[in-house]
DNA sequence: AATGAATGAGCCTTCATTCAT
DNA sequence: GATGAATGAAGGCTCATTCAT
């Protein structure tokens, strides 16, 4: 009774596997279906096209690591807020191990976006940004345009893509054992919080002129 | 005299272009030598096949963009030196009028490593890397351990790579226009500065327990 | 009870209607099911494969537009009997809407003949072509040579053909909306009759050497 | 040096051996290659894709088969020039043994057009039409309407294309044996000629009223 | 009687490459 | 040093058909 949708899934665990470790332009239907074991033209009887699977694939990658909504107590200082968004942000990105194609699939999307992107930025991105700019917004004197605000957003994120994204530089900078030891969430978590804690503060210095109540010391 | 490199430089050009704009797999050598107007086994005559050619591409660009030795006087500040590196940083990643392809094909490069990468983080990114690694030392306590400084070095870094490789994400996040205006060198390196500014004080505290010279006011 | 060949009606249907539209090599069994609404393993349950499916549309064609037998009162001239056939014939030809696909499919098959022509022609052509010779042999001197009076009535015959099957060139030569004007039965068939019976009375003339006293005067 | 084009002649030569034979869409492009021992790419290469090496092969046929400008001597009957024309087209379309494809692609063009039949009409059809309107013409009172000239002229058209697009039904109807004894030019061309005379007498006669000289007796 | 998922052969096309000249 | 025709492998896709239910 389950296996009507197994080829269908079959075919969506492989091709993603497939298409997370070669691109999709590299991939090519027939092996994706070799690996499946299934006949080549049931890509076209479940997904229409190659482009299609592809698309799927995005798309199941994404609604199994979508964001949760963050719900903490009343009263949670923005600092431990950002903590925690850091902290997920990074368990998400550093995740290596488990969840295998799915999210290097993501990432492989949003490095050279395709028409796929868009869907992700807005389901799986946009939710934790949002919720970054806010927190972040609290952190700066009220008056600082929403522009700053946005730049201030992006420092926090663009550390946590770095380890995400740019992996061989940094094996190659500082070597792969050296490198290795930063892909580890909480390590890279507490640099990164304070870092962002001690930039934030440096912007809101600029735009508030008077010290700000929340960022402040 | 020139002749017998015209076609092959006439190559390297034209391939270089159209890698940046499209990747090494969905470019054809056809379209490549039709827009260099030369003969198709042209590309075999002179760099064997695809890869090499795209390979002399990689080549030929960071070669035209490679990093300059920072001269600055003796005396400089610390301060004053990173806001030059990340400015330089971002002039080069903002480029996009002049040169080119050169850099959009670095880029690429950098975003899906293939077997050019490696040259191109030791020549070009290395050395940038290396001073910035040395400001930033200079501005943490001296017992900070050295992954501590990398670590820190990475996430001015983080920030420029932003603007250059995620685009596409940014400027669904927050709408394109507004993203737009943050193209610009000024706008971006006096924003990363600061926070930078601000991030290093902070870890300089953490590391360092009492107020660091250099990183202090 | 009508359930049981509802599918098969159903099938016999748009499949007629899609074949001679598109011919049988264009034609693809998924659309006909799809037109059909039923299943796409249908035709092979109810016909087999396609092939028979065509050949079932094919005979249901002619079954419903079989020849008439003439059934003319006695002492009908021949000239008002071959102006009875031709017109009946150019209303066969001519008819554009109400039939819909049964004719052209049968036409179509007439014109690139597959192995359903056979049967097309002995059930639907014969019969018209063997009374045509018969009138047009009473207007032909008595010694005329069997093969003279087939050829004569080829040519009358060959006439009608021409507004169905040479449409298109007939739209290209004499203009779209001038050869329209052509596609009405009376106007053809007073110019068809006409041109035949003095055609008959010249071969008449030539075959017989005397005047013949049928196609006379 | 004639090597250059050796390719493209064969391909076009045995592709239109094999698309006379089994029609555009039953052709694979594969066994026209094999069919002219070249390698299957060089017909993307000489040609674009198979529908345009198809255009080339029917405007390949007419321009061997194209219409002789008839050159007759002043004075030269309607009725005798009306004899060569038909003779002519007869010759053109009874041809069976020596040219082979060509004759048959442009037949099989015009019994079921593609975008290739145009260009065939208008400079192989059409040309003939007109001389055969121009004479037929002649041959009826001057007040006789364009459409029903055309008309005619259509009588006489139709006559000979039974003879090329109708043997199937030919044979099937009269007998296989009977029908090859009418693959003449000679025997048909006489009965048609005679036929066409008296029928357009006749038709003179009804338009003019009077008796019309050129056709008369 | 009917479904819909699955099959495998084969389609046209396109690619990077190499051969003769 | 350069050409352009030719190559063969593989690409994605579509087809009529059949299997298991």
């Amino acid at each position: 009774m389950f296996e009507v949708d197994d080829t269908r899934q079959k075919l969506i665990n492989c091709a993603g596997e497939v298409f997370s470790a070669k691109g999709f332009e590299t991939t090519t239907v027939r092996e994706v279906c070799q690996a499946a074991g299934v006949n080549i033209a049931a890509i076209h009887y479940h997904f229409g096209d190659k482009e299609r699977l592809y698309l799927e694939c995005v798309k199941h990658a994404h609604c199994q690591h979508g964001m949760p909504e963050f719900d903490w107590p009343n009263g949670t200082s923005s600092q431990d807020r950002l903590t925690m968004m850091v902290t997920h942000m990074l368990t998400m990105m550093l995740a290596t191990d488990q969840p295998a194609w799915q999210i290097e699939l993501m990432m492989r999307e949003l490095a050279r976006p395709t028409a796929a992107c868009r869907v992700l930025v807005e389901e799986f991105i946009s939710p934790v940004f949002t919720q970054l700019l806010a927190v972040v917004s609290e952190m700066l004197p009220a008056e600082t345009p929403l522009l700053a605000r946005q730049q201030t957003a992006f420092s926090v994120v663009a550390q946590c893509l770095l380890y995400r994204y740019h992996r061989p530089i940094g094996q190659l900078l500082i070597g792969q054992e050296q490198f290795q030891r930063l892909l580890n969430v909480d390590t890279v978590a507490r640099q990164i919080v304070a870092f962002s804690l001690g930039g934030i503060r440096e912007c809101a210095r600029q735009y508030g002129g008077s010290a700000d109540k929340e960022a402040g010391a």
